[in-house]
DNA sequence: CCTACCAATTTGGTCGGACCAAAAACCGTC
DNA sequence: GACGGTTTTTGGTCCGACCAAATTGGTAGG
């Protein structure tokens, strides 16, 4: 990121924060940029720059006659990092979603990248399996997710949407989930058994055993990271 | 949206548009907001703001010392509508890929809604499948999508993730394809196999049905979408 | 009492100039 | 040719001002 410090995009996560909250309700109107200047003790500029990454979000939309908050359900993808960022703990359900996604598109990635493979994409793809697969029996690290595999799949997948979703995902989640300290609990069986039909699939070139292989991983994923949270709530409710 | 008529939109659209036709290679140095102010015989604070809408995008990195463009590889969602509508006429494999996860994404949204849809939404999506068939015989009007239905089933199956992603999608890609007047020629049959197939899926609350049958249909949308736009590219070339 | 219309106010959009801190560019030195 | 310090450039912020469009509020008319 940029400047992230800067005021104008204090001020933005402030307001990002208060909306996402429910502070206000859709379609009312926001204060006027000179009150909110004075709100923040900034500069009418500083407040129009943290409006306008609003407005980029799709949460906000500015006219002449005042700014009023958007419906979330009409926002951009970006919101959601912000969305999950907003407790201390992301909301089960999102994380839910998320992973649902993200498993989904993961596959077809997998199905599209092994199916597109050159003999040589296919044996490298087949060194960071073993490579995987070594380290997971060996400890089990914070490495939870194949991210090296998955981001070489995506290069030759080459597949530019698929990538941006991927982008806009994992920059505001995955983050997101190792600043919060949520390490899910695989069952141990789990890691190799995806290896292992991964490197199947890999030495057959069968891009839906592939698809099937990770799918089946991130539901193991997602239940794990959900009884995780579950485990980190209790926590917090006694503290 | 907002007031896309102001100067900085409109100094953020000249810039955005510059990037993505590779005017500059990654990495490289933007002029600085000072000279671009009197390129575009503007204010600082408006070649600022068209900046910052640039940054949003994840097309340009601000920093001290100089504004640099970004890979589109590392780009927010954002950015896959004005992709599209560089040229007058978007390019294929974009198009391509683009149908390719709106298909995915949709026989993902179809399963998960049939499967959660109440009685009550069940038939009211079976209202809106006869409607559509009804329709598709009569004439074979712009409806090339069944929208409305879309819409419905995301509001039932409730994914936020989902939603998101579809809104990107949807607000800068289809709007994209009427403007340029692409008008698939789906197969004859192919709407109505989908509508039987839907009506049936529905009928049995059977969601890998549905999602089959919304796979198969974008398939042969995807096809005669490339079609349409060899058609055009010719035409193009003619004139 | 409600409606339609008009004026005053508020609000966003833009401009110009100014200052600061950090980064980049430059240049002399070793 | 490489290093270190100085100068310049660049982004970040602020202030005060003006314009046009939208909102608001009051007023006249039904």
């Amino acid at each position: 990121m940029s400047s992230a410090n800067s005021v104008s995009h204090e001020i933005a996560r402030c307001l990002r924060n208060e909306i996402l909250r429910g502070h206000y309700r859709v379609g009312e109107r926001l204060s006027s940029e000179r009150d909110l200047s004075t709100r923040f003790a900034a500069s009418r500029g500083a407040v129009r720059e943290a409006l306008l990454q609003l407005e980029q979000l799709g949460i906000i939309s500015i006219q002449p006659g005042g700014v009023r908050v958007q419906s979330i359900n009409s926002a951009s993808l970006a919101i959601l990092g912000p969305l999950m960022a907003l407790n201390e703990l992301p909301v089960g359900s999102i994380v839910d979603q998320f992973l649902q996604v993200f498993g989904l598109l993961t596959s077809s990635t997998a199905k599209s990248s092994v199916e597109k493979a050159s003999a040589e994409q296919l044996s490298h793809m087949q060194e960071l399996v073993a490579k995987l697969a070594e380290q997971s029996e060996q400890s089990q690290l914070v490495q939870v997710m194949p991210i090296k595999l998955l981001e070489y799949m995506t290069g030759v997948d080459d597949n530019l949407v698929l990538r941006l979703i991927g982008n806009d995902l994992k920059e505001h989640f995955v983050e997101q989930m190792l600043k919060v300290g949520v390490k899910p609990q695989l069952q141990l069986e789990v890691g190799p058994k995806l290896f292992k039909a991964l490197s199947l699939s890999l030495a057959q070139k069968n891009g839906d055993a592939a698809a099937k292989a990770f799918q089946e991983y991130f539901d193991q994923l997602r239940l794990s990271v959900m009884d995780a949270l579950e485990l980190k709530k209790e926590n917090y409710s006694q503290a």
